[in-house]
DNA sequence: AAGCGGACTTAGTACTATTCGA
DNA sequence: TCGAATAGTACTAAGTCCGCTT
């Protein structure tokens, strides 16, 4: 790198750190300042000690005299470099992976060869939190075997630390537990990492069965859970009111409980930490919520609430400052505390669960299909009830960078397709009249020829009709794509949606499965592919 | 009953593999 | 058959919730 204009050679761990800061130079991170504070401010530290220990004196002190052009040069070679490797090589590489794969990405539980979830430990690099994050550009620290805690059956041998002169920091022998190997990840307050087995485990396929039995359950309560809430809307009592104002948020809008979050964490926040400036009410019972959720990604949503919620959010926002608690006499511990003594298990979080399933087996039952529809088109149903899901859970993505471009080709070839549908219709209108027009070569923009229309009446009617199909699949397509630029159908698929509503929807529909779950899915939700067409949720 | 550590689920994005269409 | 677009997977951050300690 150039320090204010000159060449600087960095001792190696400062180096490191600076070349991981510099591969984000094209990236989002690069525009916010924390990300460079943090950086800088660790960069610093070790070359000041570096400088110290050699008696010398660090003069790198101003981000802005820095120039990390050079590393951000040869990071991107290494990544082309990395890309234009040769078949063979890449092909190499791919067989060493899965080797790896092969050797460590299995455990054997109960007998059985099980694969992990994951079994790489973290790699060192820079942290990078979501949205606006205190701690976005920390350095976060290579993981050593010492750090790491190996959860084994008490009589399996101990694996062999792979890393030569260390040793692994702990072995124990905890079946009431399912992780197998753990680390404390020091960027995030200590926050605890692990390695699990994959979701096509039976632990975790049990796991997610009881997660819907015990939404399945709530429907069986959710009369007298709502009768309830509804009916303490009017207490007295300050913090039953707004527990059952929260309850009705929840029930309805899908929101997340809302723990309360630390000062060194991005501020989201969910229905209990809902504060004052995050909703507008606008009478007689309009609000409108904006608020930053989990990921940091944006709800904003304007509904019409019941004429009691209305009342009671108006009566919490009173004297107070639009950064206080709007729920303040409620934590999330008190109304799972309160959700449990209505029904065994029940927490917040089962609502979004139930309302997820429901909503989709509700929106797959209005869908009207036809045997005669296509497979696509009756993907295109079942995708329209799984959007309706992903809306009401706030599952977002950014919009692809080719979003613009693909839909501009598509209406390229649209019209394409038109202007030869019109040519076929002129061109078949005088082949009836018994005059076979001389027909010019003419080419495309790649100065191909193109292929001469038929002469015979019936020829032309097929190619019409074919480009008929072919502008209605487009149109579909279309309209699909811009329904689904900003939502994200996978996240419900996979922890929300019970998956024995989309196995039934399918067969009775014949549609093959595949077409609704991957490959990772269809292994993820074995226990529910047997069900048969008729089962409700 | 607050508050914290720990265990587990849920989340979007970055990366990689596969499919599509010229 | 190739490159672009799309689909699928890997990754790890960021939630929820429980139970223990003080």
């Amino acid at each position: 790198m150039q320090y204010n204009g000159k060449n600087v050679t960095l001792p190696a761990k400062a180096e490191e750190l600076a070349t991981y800061y510099s591969q984000y130079t094209e990236t989002d991170h690069f525009t916010k300042p924390q990300f460079h504070e943090n950086f800088f401010n660790k960069f610093v530290q070790i070359l000041d000690k570096h400088a110290k220990k050699n008696g010398t004196k660090n003069e790198i002190k101003d981000i802005k005299k820095c120039n990390f052009k050079p590393l951000h040069t040869y990071v991107m070679q290494k990544k082309e470099d990395k890309a234009n490797r040769s078949a063979e090589e890449k092909a190499k590489e791919k067989k060493e992976k899965e080797a790896v794969a092969q050797k460590f990405g299995y455990a054997i539980v109960d007998g059985h060869r099980t694969k992990l979830g994951n079994y790489n430990v973290e790699p060192p690099g820079l942290f990078l939190g979501r949205g606006d994050h205190p701690k976005a550009g920390t350095f976060k620290k290579r993981v050593q075997p010492e750090d790491i805690t190996l959860n084994l059956s008490s009589d399996a041998p101990v694996p062999e630390c792979p890393i030569p002169g260390h040793k692994w920091g702990e072995i124990v022998h905890d079946d009431s537990v399912a992780w197998l190997a753990t680390w404390k990840d020091k960027v995030s307050n200590n926050a605890v990492k692990y390695v699990w087995l994959g979701a096509s485990s039976r632990v975790k396929g049990l796991s997610d069965m009881s997660k819907f039995a015990t939404a399945q359950n709530l429907k069986k309560h959710i009369v007298e859970i709502r009768e309830t809430y509804m009916k303490e809307l009017k207490d007295s009592d300050l913090a039953i009111k707004q527990r059952a104002t929260a309850l009705w948020i929840i029930d309805h809008l899908a929101l997340r409980a809302g723990n309360e979050k630390d000062e060194d964490q991005a501020d989201t926040v969910g229905c209990c930490s809902l504060r004052v400036e995050h909703i507008k009410l606008t009478a007689p019972t309009t609000v409108e919520f904006d608020f930053l959720g989990k990921d940091s990604m944006r709800y904003n949503n304007t509904v019409e609430v019941d004429k009691d919620v209305f009342k009671n959010l108006k009566l919490f926002q009173k004297n107070k400052d639009g950064k206080d608690d709007l729920f303040d006499e409620l934590n999330t511990t008190n109304v799972n505390a309160h959700l449990k003594s209505q029904m065994d298990g029940l927490t917040a979080k089962v609502f979004r669960t139930y309302n997820a399933s429901i909503t989709l087996e509700k929106e797959l039952a209005n869908m009207e299909l036809s045997d005669d529809m296509s497979v696509e088109e009756k993907m295109l149903m079942y995708n329209r009830a799984n959007r309706e899901v992903a809306i009401l859970c706030n599952h977002q993505r950014t919009v692809s960078k080719s979003h613009d471009a693909s839909m501009g080709k598509i209406d390229t070839q649209i019209d394409a397709d038109k202007e030869q549908r019109v040519k076929l219709e002129a061109h078949l209108k005088a082949v009836k009249k018994g005059k076979i027009p001389e027909q010019k070569d003419e080419f495309d923009e790649k100065g191909k020829k193109k292929k001469r229309m038929p002469d015979d009446p019936d020829k032309i009617k097929k190619e019409i009709a074919k480009i008929d199909l072919r502008i209605a699949k487009q149109n579909t397509k279309k309209l699909e794509k811009e329904d689904l630029k900003t939502v994200s159908l996978t996240t419900s698929k996979i922890n929300y949606i019970d998956p024995r509503i989309s196995v039934a929807w399918a067969k009775k529909n014949n549609v093959p499965i595949e077409k609704i779950f991957t490959k990772t899915l269809r292994d993820k939700f074995p226990w529910a592919m047997d069900v048969d067409e008729d089962w409700t949720f």
